[in-house]
DNA sequence: CCGAATCGTTAGTCGTAACTTACGGTAAGT
DNA sequence: ACTTACCGTAAGTTACGACTAACGATTCGG
């Protein structure tokens, strides 16, 4: 599923689920695993890879009776586009903004002869 | 304040703080033109840009009787930065994964005969 | 100097979601 | 078939933070 980064950013905004990326991001781990190295329960763990698999962030897939689960490089596309054009935009307005504090500086000069 | 990538997504993780930054994004505004445009009341917006603030999202400027607010886009760096680097390292993963995969298909090809 | 406008802060309430416990379900081993 | 291992889900509790209301501070204008 593609999600837009606004919801992306709320997934990511818990520590816990942030804590399990950068868990998975040293290599695919079972639930059980990624548990035993949270300050949390199992089922804790279950329910924040059911928010990341359902932000497209993490997919699983059956090992046995394991359940495996690795991050989307994908999942994070919508985000950095965002993040992107964010600081693009913000950078503009911050390039426009020093622009017309010169002309005002320019002008006050002016007034001062 | 220069923030770690972590605290700014548990920043960025609020609804109200992104529509704040969107608002922000199309030029600086005081307080109360923020909270106009907003469903919540102008102390919850005060107290949104404290945190903004203190992540080094925004900056302010008194002028007058009132406070104008602009984003910075510098402050941003450190998750776009962290966001490469997860990105990279998870797309190497991946990589290394598709890889193991064939080199295991291989093995398989070579067994069946 | 007094009133109006704008804002930050504090105290307190309330909703939400993160968490635990308990249960059921599936797969592999003996 | 029974047991063991591993996991998802449901129900219930709790902690946290987002919000409002009330107050105090600051600045400008008349």
């Amino acid at each position: 599923m593609t999600t837009n980064a606004t919801t992306l950013l709320t997934v990511l905004g818990d520590p816990t689920r942030q804590a399990i990326l950068d868990l998975l991001l040293e290599g695919p781990q079972p639930v059980g695993e990624l548990a035993a190295l949270l300050p949390v329960s199992r089922p804790a763990v279950s329910q924040h890879l059911k928010v990341l698999k359902g932000a497209g962030l993490v997919v699983d897939r059956q090992e046995g009776t394991r359940r495996v689960y690795r991050v989307d490089p994908d999942g994070l596309a919508p985000l950095r586009a965002y993040l992107e054009r964010f600081w693009q935009t913000a950078m503009d307005a911050f390039a426009q903004h020093a622009e017309t504090q010169h002309a005002d500086n320019q002008a006050d000069k002016e007034k001062d002869r």
